[in-house]
This record gives C-alpha cells, sequence and structure tokens, in this order.
DNA sequence: TATGAATGAGAGTTCATTCAT
DNA sequence: TATGAATGAACTCTCATTCAT
C-alpha cells in the first residue's frame, strides 16, 4: 500500500523528465540537451534526474525509445493493416503513404535524431525496427510468392533499407521537385520494380 | 586555414595536425576529438593548432573534406569510366563494384562520419556528393533514354539516394547473410528493375 | 549575481568568493586576479565562482562595489554630519579629517584601485560618487550663501576633484615633508580659499 | 663605417614599432595592446620586436615616455614662459590656458593612459613631471614672494596636484555645463585664492 | 639581422555528477 | 525522497616569448 503512491509519484516524475528531454531535444538540439537544462524544463532539480536515470545518456535514450516507439507501432501498422488484405485493391500505394505519414507525424523529432544525433546512439534501435519491418514484410511475400522464399533474407534487406532511406529524405529535405504523391509513387515503382525482378507480382 | 603555409615545415605541420586529427578521430571517435587530444597526437602544442585552423571545427572539417574528396574521387571515377563505355559489357555491375569498392577503401572513416558524427556537419559535403553523382547518371540515362527526359530529376534521387544507403549500409553492417558478390548483384538489380519500370534498358 | 543566496551555505560560499577576491586583489594585485587563484584562496572550486557570478568581471565588481559602498558611506557620513552643524565649531577641518579617514580606512584597497585597475573599471563608481558627493556640497553652499546658486556646479565641480585628488594622492603618496595634520589644514585651506574667492563665507 | 647604417636601420626598426605601438594604444586599446598587434601594425616580425625591446612592456613604455615627454615639454614650456614675464599683463590666465592646450594636444593618447592604463605603470613619469612642475612653480613663486619660501613644498604639492587633476579631468569629460573658458577661470581662481590665502598675490 | 613558426603555460568557463541537507 | 549547492576535470583558445632558419 505504501508503494502504490511512491510509484505514482516516482512515474510522474519520469514522465516529467521525459517530457522534458523531448522538448529540449527538439526545440533546443542535441548540443543543448544538458541535464541542467533538461532538469529547468522539468522544474525538478538536477539531482532528481539521477533517482531515475543513472546518467545523462539514459534520459536520451529514454526520449529516443519512446519516439522510436511510436514511429514503429505507426509503421508496422501501415504495414500489417494493407498487406493482410483488409480492404481491397493494391495495397503497395496505401502502404507507402502510411509509412510517409509515419515518418511525418513529428517531424522535428525525426529531424533532430537523423540530423544531430550521432547514429550509434541511435542505432539498436534502428535495427530493431528494421529488423521487424523485415519480417513483416518476409511474411507477406512467403505468402504471395511461396517458391522465392530461400533469397528472402538479402532481398528484404536491400528493399527495406532502400524504401526507408528514401522515404526519410524525401521527408527532412522536402525536395522542391518532388511532391508527396511524387514520392508515394516512386517507393511503390521501386518495390513493384524490384519484385517484380524477383519474380513476384506485388499486386 | 588561417595562414597559407609559406615554408616546408609549416605543411608538414599542417599534414601531422590533419593526419593526426584523422588517426584520433578513427580510433578515439569523435567525441574524443579535443584540441588537446589531437595536438598530443600530432606531437604538436595546441597553440600551433591555431595557427593554421581558426578552431577546432576547422581542423575536423578539414580531416573530413579531404576523406570525402577521396571518396567523391573515387565514386565519381567509378562511375564515369564504365558509364562512357570504355570497357565493353554490361557496365552496371562494374560501376556497382567499383562504388563498394569505394566505400570500402577507408571503412573505419566512413564508419566514424556516418556513426559518430551529427548527420549536420557533413550535411552540405554529403548534398554536394550526391548532386555530382545525380549529374552523372542523368547524362547517363538521358544519353541511352533520351525520351523520358522530363521526370529524370525524381528518379535519380529517388535512385541514388536509395543505391547510396544499400551499398553505405551493407559496408558498415556487413549483414552475414549477404556477401560482397550478393550486395553488387542486388545494387544491379535494384537499379535495372526500376529503369525498366521507367522504361528504359540499362543493358 | 547568477543566483540570489538562498540557504545559508549559500552566503558563505558568497561571503568567501568575494572575500578571497578582496584579499587577492590587495595581496597579488589586479594582474593576479584569475579565477583560478580567487577559487582557490577561496578555497573553492573554480565551478562554484559561476554559480554566484556570470564571469570573472562580475567578482571584481562585487567586491569593489562593496569596497566602494564603504568608502562611499564613509565619505556622505562625514561630509553631512559636520555640516548640518550637528556640533559647534568650524565643521571644515573635522570634514577634511574625516574624508582622509575614510580613505585611508582601507589604505591598500584604495592604492590597488587607483593604481593598478584601469580607471574605465570604476568610472561609473567613481562618478557616481562624486556626483552624491557634490550634491551635498551644493545643498550645504546654497544653504549658506543662497545668493550664489547660479555658477554653483561648476564651482563643486572644481572643487569635489580638487580636493578629492589632493586626499587621495596624499594617502597613497605619503610624502615625508606633509604630515597628517598638514594635509588636512591645506584642504581646508584650498576650500576656504576658493569659496572666499566666490564671495562664500565658509565659517 | 659598418656600424652607421646598422644603427640607421636599428632606428628605424625602433621608430617604425614604437609609432606602431602608440597607433594600437590609440586605435585598439590598452587591453589589444599585444605583441602580435604590435608587430603586424609595424609590419615586422613578432621576433624582430625582441631585437631592439626586452619584452612588451619595454615597448609600452617607450610609448608612453615619448608621449609623456612631449606632454612634459609642452607643460613646462607653457609654465616657463610666461611666469618669466616674457610677456606683460597677468601670466595666470595665460599658464592655465597653455596647460590645456598642452592636455588636449593628444587627448586621445592622454584618455588612453589615464582611462586604460593601471596608473602604476606610468607612475614614475608622471611623479617626475609633477616634480619638475614644482621646481618651476617654486621657483616662481619663491621670486613672487621670497618671504614665504619655508612651507613652498607642502603648498607647491597640493596645488599641482589639485590644478592638475582639475585640468586633465576637464579634458577627458569634457562637462557639459563647463566651457574651456571657464575651466580656465576656474584654475586662475583656485590657484589665485590658494596663493592669497597663503599671503601671496599672484599677479 | 630578421623572420615567423612553434611553443606551452595558463586563461576563463562548462557541465555531468555527487552529496550534505 | 528531493533538493540544489558544490565539485573538478576537461574543455577551447590566447599570447608573450623563443629559436631554427
Amino acid at each position: 500500500m505504501r508503494k502504490v503512491p511512491q510509484q505514482a509519484r516516482s512515474r510522474v516524475m519520469v514522465e516529467r523528465i521525459v517530457a522534458a528531454g523531448r522538448t529540449v531535444l527538439v526545440h533546443d538540439g542535441y548540443d543543448a540537451f544538458s541535464t541542467n537544462r533538461v532538469a529547468t524544463a522539468a522544474e525538478v532539480s538536477p539531482g532528481s534526474l539521477y533517482q531515475y536515470f543513472p546518467d545523462k545518456g539514459a534520459i536520451l535514450d529514454e526520449v529516443i525509445d519512446r519516439w522510436a516507439a511510436e514511429v514503429s507501432v505507426r509503421v508496422t501498422d501501415c504495414l500489417s493493416a494493407p498487406l493482410l488484405g483488409v480492404d481491397g485493391g493494391d495495397p503497395l500505394p496505401r502502404v507507402m503513404s502510411a509509412l510517409v505519414d509515419a515518418l511525418e507525424a513529428d517531424a522535428p523529432m525525426l529531424r533532430v535524431v537523423m540530423e544531430q544525433l550521432p547514429a550509434a546512439r541511435d542505432r539498436p534501435r534502428h535495427l530493431a525496427l528494421e529488423q521487424r519491418v523485415r519480417e513483416i514484410a518476409t511474411a507477406y511475400l512467403a505468402a504471395i510468392a511461396p517458391a522465392r522464399r530461400t533469397a528472402m533474407p538479402r532481398h528484404t534487406w536491400v528493399l527495406v533499407i532502400a524504401i526507408e532511406h528514401v522515404a526519410v529524405r524525401w521527408v527532412l529535405d522536402q525536395p522542391a521537385s518532388i511532391s508527396r504523391d511524387d514520392v508515394v509513387g516512386e517507393l511503390v515503382r521501386l518495390t513493384r520494380a524490384y519484385l517484380a525482378e524477383l519474380g513476384i507480382s506485388a499486386t
């Protein structure tokens, strides 16, 4: 009984710290992500940070973990539903559009993570997300083209990386000559073309 | 650079500093790239750094500039020669193999730049290189498929990013299930498939 | 000051820093007034200085401000009381004696401020003190010689500067041929003579 | 015969350095008076400075020495001539006007010396000049008031300091309410009044 | 002699972390 | 538990001076 309020208070503190960390990260940038700044933003004393996190990196990790989890949910959702044939028609455009949506949903955070953080910080999460995406893709492809199972790991690895980076870079760079529809179309085209070369008809 | 080296020993100094900077960057990482560490590694006094560089960032820039120039030369070389039909046969596999070579030539440096540096630091150089590659690709495609000129910017943008990231990631991650030949094959396949979808026969 | 000290030990810290600053300034001189030296003298870490002061200059300012405030109080006190006729007799000798007292009270500090600090550092404080003295003098003179009010600003400006510098220089140089009584006598004489020329009888 | 050109060259170098030092001091201020800056301004290498001066302070000393010598000449000239009765009429106004002239002749340098240099740097020169002025004043007063010889040192000390500082401060502060004629008038008044109190009629 | 590259001690300052309260 | 004052190592950078050329 005594533990419940303590845990509740703890959760509140952790939430405040993480929320403040995200704010600092997005608004002030990675270089400004100092313990003092986060503590101030969280209206908490610097010492309190260390009640809940072993060091500065752990706060940053938590902030990014949560964002990555959000992105992960959005991305895998957007993949799973259409691929499972929930709706009729060609699922690929819907998948790609949803992917772009997923990345655009918190573009400022995406920008900080991709442009300011050393990529190594984000590596495990990044690889884990790619792995999950690959698994989904593999399952889908196995379903529509059971025969071509053998070389799948290699193909999904290539395809996932290609699609991912094109989508991310479009969100971040917003190239003037490429509209949202354009990039979705290109992602579809790239995927369909690659799969076709593999002897898989993606529709 | 602050001073244009006039004496022979000045050039020696600059070389020592830049070489030491590269060493520190590769062996100790971006976070350890401090002026004192670079000076120590160069067996030079901290003050000497500032004879030739206005600040720490300028040393780092020089180190990366040189590496980027090397990569740029290797990449554009590997693109230009084969595409110009210097040798017979299908140029695409040779191009992709050369691209992987270019990136592997100094993999440790590639790793530091891609994994430890905030991408923003490297952005101008990165975009410039992509731009050069796109120009070469555009020229080539315009030659073999004059009819499809209109949407080329969009297509080269997509293709260059996709190829680039797949190649870089393969060099850095060395996925167990994908051999060097595999990845070259996949790069060729991806390119050929995409171009085919555009109605361009790349052979 | 960066923080308003909230805890008792904060005030203790600030006092230690300021006291150490004063000690360093007086014993080691202005050139030796470095943050490290002050921190060492205060038996405090360098970082602690920056809890309470934005930079080195602010510590120095605080040290001098306090001394200037002390001097200011002593000087204006010594002027106000006698001039208001609290005691009988001629106030001028008492004023001048008190002025010399005020300056001698912390002669080593006076020496550092006058001889080692760039005067520009101290200018605002200096001018402010002179202004206060002039106001008191003006009030007094207006009382004893209401008719001569017009040119007073000019006359008090001259007189205050003359008296001030003669007194300061006597304290600092301690000329062998001029005793304390001598200089007090001369200050009185100079004042009385000047006022007499203006048609004001100062007794 | 070999020494002459060397000495000539040396003189040229010294002149360049000192001139550059003065320029730097006046235009960039005391804080910017660094050996590198002076060397650059003199179009001479930093190392060459040390052929002619033992250290930075010696250059500064030379710069100030020369200015002090100029001031000294102007001041003692302006005192000697009129006091010796070269012209008729009251010499005091002419003396004081000439004194203000002497100080205004290079006001920017006066400002740097008085406001930016630690007074201790200038002390010996300052005291020497005052001494010379006192000697002239003493001689003059001895001439016109032979009887009052005894206490003269004390009186000239007071008077010289008072006059000097009022004049200097007027030149530097240019108080709005006091014109040049005003300050000359006040200097005359102060002197005449003080001497009168001593029983000396200064006309 | 004159150069200017090289030096290196030391400057002011920051900030992740600790710990007494 | 929560605080926030205190820490101190490490940072970037300067500049009077030296010395090889």
